[in-house]
DNA sequence: CCGAAGATTGCCT
DNA sequence: GGCAATCTTCGGG
């Protein structure tokens, strides 16, 4: 169990040292624990690219809390991702858990996450932010969540306790790279994105593009009677 | 109130 | 590689 001291710190050292770490949620249909392969962290109020970048919003909230707590967040009407909140109360810093490798519950986490496909690959059940939430079963109920309450069903392990698997970091150098971070568009130079060298469950990168804008209604002067066909 | 973008993913060509 | 899915959140009018 990794202690709130440990969040109590700048995300930009919280998140390498995230790398290796377990997370793991007890749900009714039982427990999925992630090795934590590549995480992003995020500055708060003075980075661009954080959700706090504009201030305290119904959102954010868990941000600004005090530390060791889960902030989920919803996306693209169909993602979860989940950040663990640094810093201090006040100071609304967090490290995004981006991808890591299931090593325990792997049947339920591939059932959550097989839906109308036949089956997943095992490197990809917990590989990218949004898949790693549906293999643990993270939704927004987890949001505000203490991760560092040993009772809680949401809890982050520290390695000693963990079960590493072989081809881990323990293997070869330092072991851990980084580089910039995934699909942000405001303060893209930042390296703040950490992965396990050679991990496969480590998503893949994707610059930042911004997507087309959907095509415009038709505009001019309606015709007919100006009401909607039906 | 409305428009537009989003810390993504998976399917299609 | 391109792009649709799907809806919440936020900022601007």
């Amino acid at each position: 169990m990794l202690a709130r001291e440990f969040f109590a710190r700048p995300a930009i050292e919280v998140a390498p040292d995230l790398l290796g770490c377990v997370i793991a949620h007890q749900t009714a249909d039982g427990l999925v624990a992630v090795w934590i392969a590549e995480t992003e962290a995020y500055a708060g109020e003075r980075d661009p690219a954080s959700h706090a970048f504009r201030g305290r919003t119904a959102r954010n909230a868990v941000m600004f809390g005090p530390p060791g707590h889960a902030y989920v967040y919803f996306t693209y009407g169909m993602h979860f991702c989940v950040n663990l909140v640094c810093q201090p109360d006040g100071d609304a810093s967090a490290v995004l858990l981006r991808a890591g490798r299931v090593i325990e519950g792997t049947a339920l986490a591939a059932a959550r996450r097989a839906g109308s496909r036949g089956s997943v690959r095992e490197t990809d059940l917990a590989r990218g932010p949004a898949r790693l939430c549906q293999a643990l079963g993270i939704d927004r109920s987890q949001d505000g969540a203490d991760v560092c309450d040993p009772a809680a069903p949401l809890r982050v392990l520290a390695p000693a306790g963990a079960s590493v698997p072989s081809g881990s970091r323990t293997r070869a150098g330092p072991g851990v790279s980084h580089g910039p971070r995934v699909g942000v568009s405001r303060a893209a130079e930042a390296a703040w994105r950490f992965w396990i060298t050679g991990e496969p469950t480590v998503s893949a990168y994707r610059p930042s593009v911004p997507r087309r804008a959907r095509a415009k209604p038709v505009s001019g002067q309606p015709s007919g009677d100006g009401t909607m066909p039906r």
